[in-house]
DNA sequence: TCTTGAAGCTCTAGTCGCTAGAGGTATTAT
DNA sequence: ATAATACCTCTAGCGACTAGAGCTTCAAGA
């Protein structure tokens, strides 16, 4: 059995998260000292490695929810853990896009101003002042 | 002069954001009507625009208050503003370069599982239980 | 001028995924 | 036995909004 500060450890997953993960039903509560401290048996570790895997990989507390609970019924088709992954990877995509077409924007910003001149004639500030001259449709949905 | 509605119409910013930013201080507080209403004046739009294409372009409510406080003195350097540009930019860099690693690595977990089989022996499943199949190093601070 | 409906007002609370702190108790090593 | 460390619960805070309640004001048509 394990305390919380040991599953902290061997997970690399704060103490104060792994509470948080089981007030919100991410993973199970754990059995108890007579202190009322937290024991954990081995399971713990395993469990907790996938929701760290998948919050690494971007997958939302919700979205990890719905794939334990396919994980729980192991004679469902998969089809379902596919598509999730399919789902996120989209995602994925769609934010590297997003962020490429920032970072044209960012390099034209930063290449016309040499820093040499002054606030009032500043290129970087005009440039955001003025969204016309943009080249691309940056999206304000950018967040994660 | 403006009402808040036709300012956000024009804008595009959503009625209760623009309130928002009046109250953290990154717009300046509007005249009020004798009923107590917002009435802006044209300079708002393009402050609003500003605030608007920088928070698009990926800056921080603090950088923008530190751009619109460089805007107050056209007599600076504009050194500040093109290393602010500059710094953005290097993290919008690092956020492509961390969403491409869970890229691959989400291209890996969907190509492995062809959604034929059961839960019980998922590709996607197992991937995401175990992250020593990775062939990078994907991140926890992939948050914008 | 009156009326009505849209638009405005303030204030509070909720979102997401944690993180930090206060104030107290349990465990463990010496 | 004592002291250091780890643990407990509970509440509040982060960033950047967004939603809603309950109220008031404005503007346009009859």
């Amino acid at each position: 059995m394990l305390s919380i500060g040991s599953l902290s450890k061997q997970t690399d997953v704060k103490v104060p998260t792994i509470r948080y993960y089981e007030q919100i039903g991410l993973i199970d509560p754990p059995e108890r000292t007579e202190g009322n401290q937290r024991r954990y048996p081995k399971e713990a570790l395993e469990r907790l490695a996938f929701v760290k895997h998948a919050r690494e990989l971007g997958f939302s507390i919700e979205t990890i929810q719905a794939l334990i609970e396919l994980n729980n019924h192991p004679d469902r088709s998969c089809t379902e853990a596919t598509t999730i992954a399919q789902e996120q990877l989209n995602n994925v995509r769609a934010r590297i896009a997003s962020l490429l077409r920032l970072e044209t924007e960012l390099v034209r910003i930063t290449e016309g101003c040499n820093g040499a001149g002054t606030v009032s004639d500043c290129y970087v500030l005009a440039s955001l002042a003025d969204h016309s001259n943009c080249k691309t449709q940056h999206l304000e949905k950018t967040s994660f």
